[in-house]
DNA sequence: GCCAGTAGTGTAAACGATTACATTTTATTT
DNA sequence: AAATAAAATGTAATCGTTTACACTACTGGC
């Protein structure tokens, strides 16, 4: 491999020269320049990350730190970010903590070693106490989950208004005993779960059920069937997020209940299978090439002007009402 | 942030005696091992992986290039692959190429420059011939689909075979009219084909019809339209791959035919929604736990000893027989 | 008590770029 | 044509490590 010296070398010029060309510096002589880049050309010079690195003190590669790249809404968002990235020159590392904190830290050092210039970040709540340490030494961009370190950046749906909407769209449609599956990791079930309560109140409804569960398909399932083998089930599900939903479907078609005849089913996050099943699921979608866009935008701000006073950009989720909570019957006439 | 001349410093000792404690060097006396780990302890210093990576002119970062971390395969992939990775101290740089052979190009490039250690690949047909440049600069191991340069890893299912059994399966369930949409954009499709094209032999049948077409959900959908919309349709679609899969379960939901009795539907990959929908779907299972985290092996090895002879490993794919093709009425008898 | 060998440590040169500062060349003014 | 300013380039320090090599201080053998 050529390095800098070389491409000196071959132009005749000092290494100097050949940075401020490679730079785009404006203090070189034009026919310098063409000198110094049919150099590069001919040799195929590649410039050194790594060296450029260490000395420039900065680097084009972020982190993006999930709980689970296979939660679609996480794979979606990090297409989204990678897109974003590339387009201005930036790589992406990509980690997966399972919502557990001690991987947080653990990556979140590691990203910081390698001098990564940001990170964008879904942190547990646990977490997210220790997460002021850390961003004063990286730019740390929140996304999908509030916390109250005020100095941070954050990306977020409005999560209490997306569950009230998707609430009182059951209500709407006739539903009265409506049972939650929350999330219990993050910020967002508990905020879905406020608008939830919110609707239910404005009813004068109480919550049929109410259940903070990790955030797994297995217990989603789980807490489904449990649900619908009490003696007086729910007629309606609301989960808060796309694994739960595909748990508490399976639960209900296992004990051949019908949707939404027997029980209604809500959930968050358009998915492939969301539109594909039989009756195709009602959600509220989340504008996940916008969170992703958004974060990384605000991460490269962030990384530009370190002293920027922090913004919180909240997006609108959006309803796409389908079979699995039409109107019940006595309602719809 | 403390560097290791502090941590020398306040150890009483040089920099060199601290980076062979850092290295876990048994040259260090252990009276003085402890007295380093402890100033490094007290002003909680860590090393800086971008010096030591310039120094040492190695890395602990890999690439994964894939077309689209949104097909569930990959989804799935990346997982295994950060788990390996991580594992080893790893880090992963993630790249969606999209099928298009000049992102591929750039990505390669990119990941060069920034002196990963290896590449885990999945390239188009196209960039496989170019892929030997590239590979005589970084350890590659190509993932999911085969390339004819004998000097690289591989990691592969074996297509062939599990698009014969698949094909099998349907002709066995009593289907005759059988048609099949094949990704275009790798050797995959084409293997898959291969199998799917030797069993009708077999069977002294002749395929109902065969495309290649771009793996996207769109064009399973308008494709399996078509398809339909013919005067003498299939009674049995096979595809090549998830996104296909989906597209094609959604042209038959929207023309109001029933899988199996109009139409039966097999493909390829486990995804959340292929147990969900009504019938289930039968299909090809890869083994991507096992997939990515033999690639990331592969290419640790690789790393390790770039002059290993390469080695190609070939998982089999599980055939996971459900609704979507159950056997024929006339037949099941 | 001397020598060879080894264990433990230090010194200083890399790695490949960027950049502050110094210097040379060119242009402009008088 | 000299003086001055501006533009272009070069020199060398620097980023934070690793590591080849040199050195010192022991150890044990004779």
């Amino acid at each position: 491999m050529p390095d800098i010296k070389d491409v000196a070398n071959a132009a005749g010029v000092s290494t100097a020269t050949v940075s401020r060309v490679l730079a785009g510096s404006t203090r070189v002589k034009e026919e310098t320049r063409l000198r110094v880049l049919s150099a590069i050309e001919q040799l195929n010079y590649r410039p050194n990350l790594v060296a450029r690195s260490l000395r420039s003190q900065k680097s084009a590669r972020i982190g993006l730190v999930v709980s689970d790249i296979r939660n679609p809404f996480f794979t979606s968002i990090s297409r989204a970010v990678e897109d974003a990235a590339y387009e201005q020159g930036y790589s992406v590392l990509l980690c997966n903590t399972d919502e557990n904190p001690e991987k947080e830290e653990l990556y979140l050092k590691v990203l910081h070693d390698e001098s990564v210039a940001g990170v964008i970040f879904s942190p547990t709540q646990q977490f997210s106490a220790r997460l002021s340490s850390f961003e004063s030494q990286i730019p740390i961009v929140v996304i999908d989950r509030a916390v109250n370190a005020s100095s941070i950046d954050m990306v977020l749906l409005d999560n209490a208004a997306a569950g009230y909407e998707l609430t009182v769209h059951l209500l709407q449609n006739g539903y009265r005993k409506l049972a939650g599956l929350f999330g219990n990791a993050s910020t967002t079930g508990r905020e879905r779960n406020r608008g939830f309560r919110q609707a239910l109140e404005e009813h004068q409804l109480r919550p049929w059920s109410e259940q903070f569960i990790p955030p797994r398909i297995q217990q989603g399932y789980e807490t489904t069937l449990a649900l619908l083998d009490q003696p007086d089930r729910p007629d309606a599900i609301f989960t808060s997020n796309s694994l739960l939903t595909a748990g508490a479907f399976q639960a209900i078609r296992d004990r051949r209940l019908k949707v939404p005849d027997d029980v209604a089913l809500v959930g968050f996050d358009e998915t492939t299978w969301g539109a594909l099943v039989e009756p195709p699921i009602t959600l509220i979608a989340q504008p996940t090439e916008e969170i992703g866009r958004t974060a990384t935008e605000l991460l490269f701000q962030r990384i530009a002007d370190p002293s920027r006073s922090p913004r919180t950009v909240i997006l609108k989720g959006k309803l796409i009402a389908r079979g699995s909570s039409a109107p019940r019957p006595s309602f719809s006439a």
